[in-house]
DNA sequence: GTCTATACGGCGATAGAC
DNA sequence: GTCTATCGCCGTATAGAC
């Protein structure tokens, strides 16, 4: 007997392409291109199937926001959390596909009420996982401000990479490089390279 | 005899309650919104002369955000950006409507070519504005870290209200009371208020 | 110069055919 | 499980009233 698949597996190659059509139409061209017909050109199916398989667009795009945020959960941890923390949660806020992503995601989110619960439940997830690696490895660092604290230093770590490259899709740059320059100074003190 | 109007001179009544009407559904709906029919009613004209001013969609966005910018240097000069350089700027960069625009014109330059070059032109605009002022009364500051120029602060101090506005709109919150505790201390330190 | 009316193809959503 | 037909709204283009 073949494996069986379908709506409520989730787990058939139609399924996988779709979410994949969607993810790249998002980074090539923004939420405004994720049409039925867009989706289903690029995936190779046709645009009644992929609305079979989310009647909504807001379900189409809440699955791809949930697979994200899962593979960046997974991403984190992989990527020695537990050793280098501040390192790693500089490394995961640097990726410029991520940044667009959550771009769009919140663009979404602003307009569209049902994504927004979604959007904060994942940013909430990830960046409460940052927060535990960090506390956990808090006694290491020598800091004489007592207001540098573990949940400050996580935020300040998220948002100065993410708005960079926010900023550098449409040209900017002025005092990214001596903003890049001042974090991986302070993260050459506090936690060195191993 | 009469004042002059016209499409020339864009300072006609019909003119700025099309550009009002834009904002507000810029910021009540997100830009998805924005169309001829939705803004002409907001307005009280017809969708004809809206586009009558304004021939496609990416026009009525760029007149929508050079005015914004304008504005936003006009604000910044009248906010006493000569005398507290560093507060003007983190008192201008917690604005949540502004946040909620740049989010919208972000997303918007993502996928309008056209407009991208408008939102690098005025973000760097104002943030060179804040540059210069910041620059001209560094010597004031007891800075320690060599790493610590004004170009890594400004960006600093625009970088976190404006991300902390952004995840709010979608329930976020973790790590936000402790950055601003952060900077506010700092500013404190280096910039005690008048 | 300012403004209105109308037509066209593409869109999301829905119902239902196969 | 897969796909088509239809509906009302959209951006855009155009023709013309005043």
């Amino acid at each position: 007997m073949a494996p069986r698949h379908g709506v409520g597996s989730r787990s058939s190659a139609t399924l996988a392409a779709i979410l994949r059509a969607t993810e790249r139409l998002l980074l090539d061209e923004g939420y405004a291109a994720v049409t039925y017909r867009g989706v289903a050109t690029r995936a190779g199916v046709t645009p009644g199937l992929v609305q079979y398989y989310f009647p909504g667009l807001d379900e189409l795009f809440i699955a791809v926001l949930r697979r994200g945020t899962d593979r960046a959960i997974q991403a984190l941890d992989r990527a020695g959390g537990a050793e280098q923390p501040l390192r790693a949660l500089w490394s995961y806020a640097n990726d410029k596909a991520g940044s667009a992503l959550l771009l769009e995601f919140m663009a979404l989110a602003n307009h569209r009420k049902a994504i927004a619960p979604v959007v904060g439940e994942g940013g909430e997830r990830v960046r409460k996982a940052l927060l535990d690696t960090v506390t956990r490895t808090w006694h290491r660092y020598r800091l004489d401000d007592p207001e540098l604290t573990p949940a400050a230093l996580v935020f300040v770590l998220s948002a100065v990479p993410r708005m960079i490259h926010l900023e550098q899709a449409f040209g900017a740059h002025t005092g990214h490089a001596e903003a890049v320059a001042l974090v991986e100074r302070f993260l050459d003190r506090v936690e060195p390279r191993s």
